[in-house]
RNA sequence: GGACGCUUAGCUCAGUUGGUUAGAGCACGUGCAUCACACGCACGGGGUCACAGGUUCGAAUCCUGUAGCGUCCA
């Protein structure tokens, strides 16, 4: 067996590790009827992105949670891939085209969508490989895309599907428009931004009273010329008297517009006027809609001014326009008041440029199965973890709006949809829609293509990610979903995700399995997934959000590099606290570092206090323990062991990573290496106790690398190997997780009894052997090892004292400790612990620190005495709490007025 | 404007259905090259549980309000 290093140096470990498990396929989803599936679909990352800390903390809950089901015997399916990212890929590839001063234009669709593909070939998708540096199981073979053909026959036909069921239809309405990628976008795409600018109060001449004004305030001054109106609440009184009658455009082609009234303007606003500018504004459009007043739109697709806008305007840019319309507002003294403004200006999430609202033709979605999709929520057939997120989604869905589909973009699913060559598609009615002789809609297209021009637009990205779980299992194809396991793994497990997708991807995936996977069966077939995870978004330490412009982020695979993957895997769990945000700081990874080598260096302990003995299984090991050799040490590590694995089985029930790690963390550390392996070093001196205290090493061990290794894969697979555990050349994860209550039974059946009561005696020899290390620091003596101890105490305690004396005197440093009576006058520092009389001797002992610790203990034992006396003394308190209560109080009580007793008295003998 | 969340040690966070003297890691102070680990060990200092009311025998915990921070929706 090779011996263990001083120190774990992980990349070596890592490289090997993961080569071998992927060799021996140990990642694969297969159909196995003989376990109980455990299945996550990855949430596909942006084909164009890059591993950020949110990634790391995402997918590393979802590798946990699959390795862990792994560990515990089931049928393990995570299933990696990505999507194709619309926007942010045809953003990419044109920024690339640009450096050739080329246009996509220039190029046609089918070559611009030729590079697309190359460029995806040779740079998308390295976020995967980055996935593996993270010690990621997924099952690579199964890698998908939301381009492959197959996924886009799933895509298509739920779009052919949904219109022939009238959920999809085409119509002219206000969207977001993005003026560099000349495209709609959802709601869920535009980032509202606080954005200083400036108010202008913009007076209006009445046509017919010359002289006279109407002012509005607007931030927009050059949509001015695409005014169709003033509008002022019915009731304002101030404005009653012009009602119908007409003013004069201050801006743009001369001309008048008339004065209307409408409920939905807010008379505290500036004047109470407002100017409707249909085309430009949303509310201003359904305003014009009421009053029957056409939109003038005054914009090109990509932000500039047309001619509308007059001659002073047209072509140029928006923000060039309003300064240039401010001017001409100014010099024809239409300009009344400027004055600083900050208002919300929605951005486009990609282009991060103002969008404008804009009236274009689009395709639209109304929702399928909203009324079931909440239900599948709120009965608790699918549950969010926090649950409180669930009101979040239930409130998106009813207030649901329909969901425009279509994107002015090449790359993405094509919408099936043909139109009879010479239509005029700005006249298409919904009737003209339905009629297979004008529009066809199939997934093929029309059988001869000649005399049909295809629709121009695609599909926005997430209608294709909302049937991921669906058709990365091969939906629609009967044979596809076979060969995938689409019976066995569907409805998957759990969902990992961060909670800011909750209505683009969700919500809307949860409509989808509804409305396709398993017709007809019932709603729990149905549904997606059964569990939804909520990450916390990772923000750095001054609190704000990680971002590529802030330059806040670090790169994980940097992290990775100077840590390793298992630490910055541990460390990034031990700090997400289940559903709150994380602030990051390095010296977390660094604690993971720390516990990595922690554990390496436990082990390499073990290997060098003994020979190794039969490690191949947790029944070997337990038949070699001794139980009636046991102190109480060995009770109250296994013990522990116990309680600790029942509290990491607990967590994962709860979805309570950072909890768990924690469980794992502070019995390793605190009671086996800080407490156990001390107490080990003085039986292993002993033949007798030397073969049982290694095996329960050896079980220990054994259990907290099961218990780890979902977290931290790589230092513990190594660990498994070079200690000897499992069969030879098997993995950790196929040597099947005992859970507390198995681990209890099997112990049992070896003859294992714990006695309960030995770790509350371990208990109080931890704090003797505190308290005289405390008594040695206090002197500067805490480096000798040759102090010498008296101790008064009764029979029993002195039996518990005697019981333990090598590793006592170990543990401290004492040369002696032995039994006698406290000497007043003798040279020495005392204290005691409850009824515990340790005295220490040793030459030339100064008393004054001890004095001074002894009299600030029994001031504030004297305030607890006092607190306790006052709640006993309440009658309230003895009349109305529960009995066990005031047990509790009257024995603290007791016990408290003991130790104050003795503490005098031993600070009395000190002089 | 509405909804949700947060506020506990210098920092980041735990704190189970209200019940002994509120915990951990990091940081800090002191000491230690001890034969697993200095990526370590030992000892120690450090908290008016945001604030104000209320319920209760008893509140970090439950209720109401206030303030600050954050997120989402409008």
């Amino acid at each position: 067996m090779a011996e263990i290093s001083k120190s774990y140096e992980p990349h070596e470990v890592e490289k090997k590790w993961y080569a071998a498990w992927q060799t021996a396929g140990a990642f694969a989803g297969r159909v196995n009827p003989g376990k109980r599936a455990y299945s996550i679909m990855i949430p596909p990352p942006n084909v164009t992105g890059v591993l950020t800390m949110g990634h790391v903390l995402n997918n590393t809950l979802q590798d946990i949670l699959i390795r862990r089901a792994r560990l515990e015997g089931r049928e393990a399916l995570w299933l990696p891939g990505t999507d194709h990212a619309g926007i942010a890929t045809q953003t990419v590839v044109e920024r690339e085209l640009r450096k050739q001063k080329q246009h996509r234009r220039d190029l046609g669709r089918d070559k611009f969508l030729a590079k697309v593909w190359e460029w995806r070939e040779e740079k998308g998708g390295m976020i995967l490989q980055q996935l593996r540096a993270l010690g990621a199981s997924c099952d690579w073979s199964r890698t998908q895309f939301t381009m492959d053909p197959h996924y886009s026959k799933a895509v298509l036909t739920v779009f052919t599907d949904l219109f022939a069921k009238g959920h999809i239809y085409r119509g002219k309405r206000m969207v977001n428009w993005c003026p560099v990628s000349l495209t709609a976008l959802s709601d869920e795409e535009v980032i509202m931004k606080p954005v200083k600018g400036h108010l202008y109060q913009v007076r209006y001449e009445i046509v017919d009273r010359p002289g006279e004004y109407i002012t509005v305030k607007t931030t927009r001054p050059e949509t001015i010329p695409g005014d169709v109106a003033i509008a002022v609440h019915p009731e304002d009184p101030r404005y009653t008297a012009l009602l119908g009658r007409k003013v004069r455009r201050p801006l743009g082609p001369a001309a008048e517009i008339p004065i209307i009234a409408d409920a939905m303007v807010d008379r505290e606003f500036g004047s109470g006027a407002l100017k409707i500018t249909p085309a430009h504004d949303k509310v201003d459009f359904e305003i014009g809609q009421r009053h029957q007043l056409p939109p003038v739109d005054v914009l090109n697709a990509d932000g500039t001014l047309n001619d509308l806008a007059g001659p002073e305007l047209a072509g140029m840019d928006r923000f060039a326009g309003r300064k240039r319309a401010v001017e001409l507002l100014k010099a024809s003294g239409a300009l009344v008041q400027e004055e600083p403004y900050e208002n919300n200006v929605g951005y486009s999430e990609r282009a991060d440029v103002p969008i404008e609202p804009r009236l274009t033709w689009q395709w639209w979605l109304r929702y399928p199965r909203v009324e079931e999709a909440k239900a599948a929520v709120r009965d608790g057939h699918i549950r969010f973890h926090p649950e409180r997120w669930s009101k979040v989604y239930l409130h998106w869905l009813e207030n649901i709006q329909d969901w425009c589909i279509s994107r002015q973009l090449w790359w993405g699913h094509r919408i099936p949809v043909w139109y009879r060559a010479g239509l005029d598609k700005e006249k298409l009615t919904e009737a003209d829609l339905r009629d297979p002789a004008k529009v066809h809609v199939s997934l093929e297209g029309p059988a001869d293509k000649t005399g049909w021009v295809q629709e121009e637009d695609v599909l926005d990205t997430w209608a294709s990610s909302w049937l991921w779980p669906l058709a990365t299992l091969g939906w629609p194809d009967r044979d596809e979903m076979a060969k995938s396991g689409y019976h066995y793994f569907y409805p998957t497990s759990t969902l990992v995700t961060g909670p800011d997708i909750i209505f683009f991807w969700v919500a809307r995936m949860i409509m989808a399995g509804l409305e396709y996977s398993n017709p007809g069966q019932p709603i729990g077939q149905r549904i997606p997934f059964k569990d939804v995870y909520f990450t916390g978004i990772i923000r750095d330490a001054l609190g704000r959000k990680m971002s590529k412009s802030l330059g806040n982020s670090p790169d994980p695979l940097d992290l990775i590099a100077k840590y390793g993957a298992d630490d910055l895997r541990f460390g990034i769990v031990s700090i997400a606290p289940q559903g709150q945000d994380i602030r990051f700081q390095e010296d977390r990874i660094e604690g993971g570092k720390n516990f990595c080598n922690k554990l390496w260096n436990a082990c390499r302990f073990r290997q060098m206090s003994g020979e190794m003995a039969d490690n191949s299984s947790v029944s070997r090991i337990l038949s070699r323990l001794s139980p009636t050799r046991f102190d109480a040490d060995d009770h109250a590590i296994l013990d522990r062991l116990f309680t600790t694995t029942r509290e990491v089985d607990r967590c994962f029930g709860q979805f309570e990573f950072s909890a768990a790690a924690q469980a794992i963390y502070a019995f390793f550390w605190n009671d086996f290496c800080d407490w156990y392996v001390e107490v080990s070093k003085a039986k292993l001196q002993s033949p007798e106790l030397k073969a049982n205290c290694l095996a329960i090493q050896d079980l220990v061990l054994r259990q907290t690398l099961l218990l780890l290794h979902p977290f931290t894969p790589f230092i513990t697979e190594e660990l498994w190997r070079l200690l000897g555990y499992g069969a030879e050349g098997a993995f950790i994860y196929q040597a099947g997780y005992e859970d507390a209550s198995g681990l209890a039974n099997a112990g049992v059946l070896h003859g294992l009894h714990l006695n309960l009561d030995a770790a509350a005696e371990v208990g109080q020899i931890k704090q003797t052997v505190s308290l005289l290390r405390a008594l040695k620091a206090d002197q500067s003596e805490a480096a000798r090892k040759d102090s010498e101890f008296v101790v008064e105490a009764a029979d029993r305690q002195w039996a518990t004292i005697e019981a333990n004396l090598v590793k006592l005197k170990r543990m401290v440093g004492a040369a002696t400790i032995t039994r006698g009576a406290m000497s007043p006058n003798a040279p020495v520092c005392v204290t005691a612990h409850g009824s515990w009389n340790l005295i220490r001797q040793f030459k030339g002992g100064d008393s004054t620190a001890e004095k001074a610790r002894l009299g600030k203990e029994i001031e504030v034992l004297a305030k607890h005495i006092a607190g306790t006396e006052a709640r006993l003394g309440n009658e309230a308190f003895v009349s109305k709490a529960p009995p066990a209560v005031i047990a509790g109080a009257r024995k603290q009580l007791a016990d408290q007025q003991a130790k104050r007793t003795e503490l005098e008295r031993l600070l009395k003998s000190l002089g």
